[in-house]
DNA sequence: TTGTATGCGTTATCAT
DNA sequence: ATGATAACGCATACAA
């Protein structure tokens, strides 16, 4: 077959378990060290990460679980991929379709494959599921929430500042005059975008601006249904401004208003989220809310590996990252 | 630790060679059959597939490796995940960045964890990839090529019409009367686009229309560069209809002649491919060639499981699949 | 068909 | 610091 650690025992001269040891990072003479080397050089070893793992228990990989296959999630796990694979991790992806039956047998799925940790983008996750990740935990299974924790579930946690951001985004429009303030939200039943929608609440409030309850579009502008986002505009006061809480919320925006033949800014301005490579293409630029992708995988995968090295000092953590806000020309000042 | 095949053997009062034995489908009594089957039920038992793997030196796991992480890709490996699952293999996801370089790096790490098999999407693999990709045969993992064939490599292969299918599309514009016909191109070192470039030709060709080399425009619309598409309407005499041979080209086309004020269809006809969630919101719907990606997935889940149980009867098999047209309202009728 | 015994490649325990 | 040896959980050659 392959070659093992017998071979390269054998021509270094050294018994199998020194070159473990070697392997594993414990003292070994210099001697020793540099003949296991050459020889490890020479019959071109590489572990057998299955023999290993039957002794750890462990594969070596992250499971990383999300509830769509969305360019957001997305472009975290690539990142992601790239930090951890040269920890020597693999990823085994799985995508749970916002269902918790599904999100179960993910569980399952990861747990039985030995996966050394959990990364899991968290989607009205409730108090079912709370026991079964708390099972990851008491193995010692790393778990790294992102974007959205779990209400009654104590482990780390990678986020944004979402209602913060949101807060200055809709002062923003405030402070341009718009008092007319509608929202196109994200999936409302997920915690994120309560946030999101909170901080636009707090920011009317603060400005002693009143909310109109037609002005909130809770379920997002999904594929092809903008008729909520039309009925904005038959309103005898229809808004001056729009803030979308997502990138599907953004997009369907834009669309929605040009097939309406109102104008950004002019006729209506605009405020959204993310920034992916779509977005490039809008004109006039939007002015958008952007979440650093880049350091919330370095953070979520920095986390990890710490986990991983058995270093619990500062369990658990709650990172809260900061967004940035893209100043484009989306934003009419009344 | 957890139950083995011992403790279910001891349970059952058999030998745990027999409960392997039952594991993995071969004879076994009746008796000890329902003997087994009851120790398993009341043991909780569950196979160790690191164990397994020891011996098999695979961990039923399937590599899946992209140039890329863009939605066509995601499509197709999230519906792969769900069929392979049922069959108890998990996904290791890479991303090659569309680097050869890189490319060797994943299947070396895939290798290295003892996958079942690849698909891979090919993005402009040349010859100095096929030795290490035929190494992978040789060892008897099967490779499914999706999308497109690498020159010199000789495996199965799942894709579309795409020749056939653009001649369709474009031929379909012809037949509006429409002669001066503009394409928005994926990367054009690509096969696939080159495929789809090819169909826009011999189209052209059949009905003796004669094509400008300034009406070709290579490099798609990318993030923020519609320059060139906004050239093609600089041109004394400007095409009355754009073909896009990808999604990212459709989308940027469509908001480029948006940027531009052309209206579609009247000012300039479209038809583009592929369809995704955004591409509803937009007004008018549009005509596209539509890739059957469900069945693109099934494909590679079926061919890939029949090699995966041995069966190379057929081997190497070319699966091409028919693309659908879907009328929309971004054709105009001269 | 079933049981016994051995090996897959590594790590860990125990001496030395 | 090193070497011999026993696991880890399963599959299989061989004998019965």
């Amino acid at each position: 077959m392959a070659i093992t650690i017998y071979d390269v025992a054998e021509h270094a001269g050294v018994a199998p378990s020194t070159v473990s040891r070697y392997l594993n990072g414990y003292g070994v003479r210099k001697k020793n060290r540099s003949r296991i080397e050459q020889a490890i050089e020479a019959l071109g070893f590489k572990q057998n990460l299955i023999a290993k793992g039957l002794k750890r228990s462990r594969l070596m990989s992250i499971a990383v679980i999300m509830p769509n296959y969305s360019i957001f999630f997305m472009t975290i796990t690539d990142m992601l991929e790239r930090t951890l694979a040269q920890a020597n991790y693999s990823l085994l992806l799985g995508n749970y379709e916002d269902d918790l039956t599904v999100l179960q047998q993910k569980l399952d799925f990861a747990e039985e494959r030995f996966v050394n940790g959990l990364v899991l983008f968290a989607s009205r996750i409730d108090a079912q599921t709370v026991p079964r990740l708390q099972q990851y935990l008491d193995k010692q299974l790393p778990v790294i929430l992102v974007e959205e924790e779990i209400p009654g579930f104590t482990t780390d946690l990678v986020s944004v500042d979402n209602a913060h951001a949101s807060f200055r985004a809709v002062e923003k429009l405030i402070l341009t005059h718009h008092t007319r303030i509608a929202v196109v939200s994200g999936d409302i039943r997920r915690h994120v975008f309560q946030e999101r929608l909170r901080g636009y609440y707090n920011a009317m409030e603060t400005y002693n601006l009143s909310v109109k309850p037609e002005w909130i579009i809770a379920r997002g502008v999904d594929a092809g249904d903008y008729a909520p986002l039309h009925k904005l505009f038959d309103l005898p006061q229809p808004p001056t401004a729009i803030f979308a809480t997502t990138y599907h919320a953004t997009v369907g925006t834009v669309i929605g208003l040009h097939q309406r033949h109102l104008k950004i800014p002019d006729d209506v301005s605009l405020i959204g989220f993310d920034k992916f490579d779509l977005i490039d293409v809008i004109e006039p630029p939007l002015t958008l809310v952007s979440q650093p992708f880049e350091k919330i995988a370095q953070t979520v995968a920095e986390l990890l590996l710490k986990r991983l090295h058995g270093d619990y000092a500062d369990f658990p953590q709650s990172v809260t990252l900061n967004t940035q806000m893209l100043m484009g020309e989306s934003i009419k000042t009344l």
